[in-house]
DNA sequence: GCGGATCAC
DNA sequence: TATGGTGATCCGC
């Protein structure tokens, strides 16, 4: 979104860090700095934010605490020998210099409010910003002298500027005018990146070249208002001034910096057709240099969209960011391309202004002195010393004015996340059905984009905005909305009754799935699933598939059903019509349950169907598993569509026999001699709205200590009875063996080891990759045979199980009551997991530590700790 | 792998 | 009345 990273710092960060700057300018319209300070504590102090904030800050301040009392215990001599360390490497790095790169950093104006007022002209002159009462993208100038910002709430800027105009965002808009400002960057340079959509970074160094040999009227451009051609090529006219203001931008023309004035050169321009005022026409020659070529591309974009940007240009990323900041509005700034002008240039730099030093490491490296970059590069030796490798050589970059010379392309993404903020929600059952709506959309988006991964990740927020994030990883990849659900509902779960009996009072919501397998790991994926259909046991694997197509829009899928009316429409009738009571939950459930059944109905006919298909002897390659035809050996993609074009028809079960759930018939549940205590895991009565919520069989182990409480296993036997009542299926205790169970059908207990062993295995691998015919899935945890015969179900269900045993068996342990101070928020991380690998680094960062050990890695072995301090 | 933090936009 | 959403990375466990 939009710069934040005007780096006039937040709001906030004026309140809680400013050291007492001012800069004061009388006779401006507006508010003097004091002014505005006064309105926003004003507005903050005593909420729960501000609570919050000034928590967050003594955080920070405790860090430095921490830091300062290491640097105390640095000896002159560590410090001798770090600066010798330090110096070596900044000599490398200044050896591999590389000045032969122009890089422009484009950053369009106050982009959002720019659109807005373009196209709005009632806005001109006026504050205004783009955004909510509750939060602000961008502001226009104007707004800015009364103090209104961007990740200001509305209703603090409301009391800045009374006359503020708030407009609400528009992406599609946005998107669309950075569409037109990308596709003339793309002329400069293809492989641009673009950060967002008012940011992007070119590498013009090709371009330069071969524009040193381009003729003038390659470089040309016409100025025209009255016409409406669209082409803005060199040599025709340029896209059309007039449609929005009627005249060519007032900004380029006469508030530009001296050195944007057009035309500058006075024998560049040709005035054509002068005579008639409608159709005035005149031309400019932009020269060859860097800097005429950044003109001339915000020229076309200011022709193009009536906007203006300001640039940068530099031989690298870093610096090329900071120069777009340097004569903003619609300016621009270059730095020469020898080691004098960037040295020049850094000298007086504030760190702050370097993307990436924000304002956390702004106040621990001012604690230290440090300001600007020249004091980063004097303190090099101490803070190689404070802080981790990755930090303080990017501090050192940093400070020899060093940065990427190339454009990194576009990496995988990592995760992939939505979350929402609301007023207040307290009741676990409307928590439990937000969670499920936000992984319904979350499922929705990563189908988009054809992501799996094994990897959730919830996020809660209380109402005094403390944020936690718990997460569980699983051994298959998932993406299905009930496969999300499963895992989040039992993160959820645990939080919940981690503070019980008192509720978690929640101002936000989300969900997040990461671990997504490499492009690599895809590639071979999809070679397996193919493989895996021509190797026979096509039916179940198709079915799957159908299923999982089928429950991501063309079926009732409980999820998407229960969304028509979301939660957050229900939340705001429920405000609306509080004093009439009308909103009861039960509407929500009876919704989500009718919806659920009607889906496990649906589930169950293609289960049926699947047996029906697979009891027949000639089961064929690919039968598809609605209309069991054949469909001979195609494309996953073509069987696909057959599939969905099926699901589509009339009547899924016109072309198929019912015949009824032929499992076996119930035997005894988990005889007590055959399960260990602390795994047996078995369903238990639900917090109470849960059950209309169920939708898959996955959401319902919990641990249950059974050992010398026969009751409890009696409950297990009831709910069991229930649970087949309801399915129509047994839930036979059958034994389960890891290591047989791919030979045999599965006979033997899994013991504790086998347990355990199975937590250990480094199972990318999931616990199942197949199923035979007449496999019934059991949890090789919890005994129970489960309801799905949908493998990646399956496996997150074992997985869950797992999780929730080792943190059962973790709290158990916990459960003293004397050293378990009862906190009523805080659940302080316990979520115990197994754990090993360590994570790779790839992008230099920003963060400091404050252990005092290890703190200079070698990046050469040369130099290695052990060396540099023998 | 997890969780808290920091940062950018 | 009232302070966002998404994605990435790092550090210490």
């Amino acid at each position: 979104m939009e710069s934040t990273k005007e780096k006039n710092d937040n709001y906030k960060d004026d309140l809680l860090l400013r050291m007492g700057l001012n800069d004061n300018k009388a006779g401006m319209e507006g508010l003097d700095k004091d002014k505005i300070n006064k309105i926003i504590m004003e507005a903050t102090k005593g909420s729960r934010f501000y609570g919050n904030e000034l928590k967050k800050e003594k955080q920070v301040n405790q860090r430095i605490e921490n830091m300062m009392q290491q640097k105390a215990q640095i000896t002159s001599q560590q410090l001798r020998k770090a600066q010798l360390q330090v110096d070596k490497f900044a000599m490398e790095l200044e050896q591999s210099r590389d000045l032969n790169n122009t890089i422009v950093h484009i950053d369009m104006d106050a982009f959002y409010a720019a659109v807005e007022m373009r196209d709005n002209p009632e806005l001109k002159d006026k504050p205004i910003a783009v955004g909510t009462r509750s939060m602000l993208s961008t502001s226009n100038y104007h707004a800015r002298r009364f103090g209104v910002r961007a990740a200001m709430p509305g209703f603090i800027a409301k009391r800045l500027c009374p006359q503020l105009i708030i407009v609400p965002p528009n992406f599609d808009k946005y998107r669309a005018v950075s569409q037109e400002v990308k596709e003339i960057l793309a002329d400069y340079d293809p492989n641009f990146m673009a950060m967002s959509l008012d940011e992007a970074y070119l590498n013009i160094t090709k371009h330069l070249q071969e524009r040193e040999n381009w003729p003038e009227d390659k470089r040309k451009y016409f100025i025209k208002t009255g016409s409406s051609l669209e082409n803005d090529k060199p040599g025709k006219e340029v896209n059309k001034l007039s449609e929005h203001e009627g005249s060519i931008s007032p900004l380029l023309f006469e508030d530009s910096p001296p050195d944007l004035q057009l035309p500058r050169n006075p024998f560049q321009v040709n005035f054509e057709e002068q005579n008639n005022p409608q159709i005035l026409q005149s031309s400019v020659v932009f020269g060859t240099s860097a800097e005429e070529v950044v003109k001339e591309i915000r020229f076309r974009i200011e022709q193009k969209t009536t906007l203006t940007a300001s640039a940068g240009i530099a031989p690298n990323t870093m610096l090329a960011k900071v120069c777009s900041d340097k004569n903003k509005p619609n300016g621009q700034y270059q730095i020469l391309p020898n080691r004098q002008a960037v040295m020049d240039f850094i000298k007086d730099l504030p760190i702050r202004k370097v993307s990436g030093i924000g304002k956390v490491t702004e106040k621990m490296l001012k604690a230290l002195g440090i300001i600007t970059c020249t004091e980063l590069y004097q303190q090099r030796a101490l803070l190689s010393l404070l802080f981790s490798e990755t930090s303080w050589h990017h501090f050192l970059h940093i400070s020899l004015g060093l940065g990427s010379t190339h454009l990194a392309r576009d990496g995988e993404r990592k995760s992939m996340s939505v979350e929402r903020t609301f007023s207040e929600i307290s009741k676990a059952e409307e928590q439990y059905s937000l969670c499920q709506e936000l992984c319904s959309e979350l499922a929705q988006d990563l189908q988009k984009e054809g992501l799996k991964g094994r990897t959730v990740t919830i996020k809660l927020k209380n109402v005094n905005f403390e944020v936690k994030t718990r997460a569980s990883t699983v051994s298959s990849v998932i993406s299905t909305a009930e496969e999300i659900f499963a895992i989040a509902k039992e993160l959820l779960r645990t939080e919940i009754d981690a503070d019980l009996p008192h509720p978690l009072r929640l101002r936000l919501m989300g969900v997040r799935v990461s671990s997504f397998p490499s492009e690599e790991g895809r590639k071979q994926q999809q070679r397996s699933i193919i493989g895996f259909l021509r190797a026979g046991s096509q039916s179940l694997s198709a079915a799957r598939c159908a299923l999982e197509r089928a429950g991501k829009g063309q079926c009732p899928n409980p999820l998407e059903v229960s969304q028509k009316k979301s939660f957050f429409d229900k939340k705001r009738s429920e405000r609306r019509w509080n004093h009439q009571d009308t909103f009861k939950c039960e509407t929500v459930d009876k919704q989500s349950l009718q919806a659920s059944q009607s889906f496990q109905v649906l589930k169950k006919k293609m289960s049926e169907n699947l047996e029906t298909s697979e009891n027949s002897d000639n089961c064929q390659m690919s039968a598809c598993p609605v209309c069991f035809r054949e469909q001979g050996i195609i494309s996953l993609e073509a069987f696909n569509k057959h599939v969905d074009a099926c699901l589509d028809g009339p009547s899924i079960s016109e072309n198929s026999k019912m015949s009824s759930c032929s499992r076996a018939p119930s035997t005894e549940v988990n005889k007590k001699e055959n399960v260990q205590p602390s795994f047996l895991l078995c369903e238990k009565q639900d917090y109470e709205t849960h059950q209309n919520m169920e939708i898959t069989s996955v959401d319902c182990v919990e641990l249950v200590e059974t050992v010398g409480n026969p009751s409890k296993a009696e409950g297990v036997d009831a709910l069991s009875d229930k649970h087949s009542k309801e399915e129509c299926c047994s839930l036979p205790s059958r034994p389960f063996n890891v290591e047989r169970c791919h030979q045999d059908s599965c006979t033997g207990s899994l013991e504790n080891e086998d347990v355990e062993s199975l937590r250990r295995q480094e199972a990318l691998q999931p616990y199942l990759r197949e199923v035979e015919a007449d496999q019934a899935l059991v949890c090789p945890v919890c005994n129970l045979e489960q309801k799905t015969w949908d493998l990646t179900l399956f496996n997150v269900h074992v997985d869950v199980c797992l999780n929730r045993g080792v943190i059962q068996e973790l709290r158990r342990d916990q459960v003293n009551p004397v050293n378990q101070p009862k906190e009523s928020t805080r659940s302080a991380g316990t979520s115990g997991r197994v754990q090993k690998t360590l994570t790779k680094t790839k992008r230099p960062g920003l963060m400091t530590k404050h252990s005092a050990s290890k703190k200079i890695k070698p990046s050469n072995p040369r130099h290695t700790l052990d060396t540099f301090f023998k």
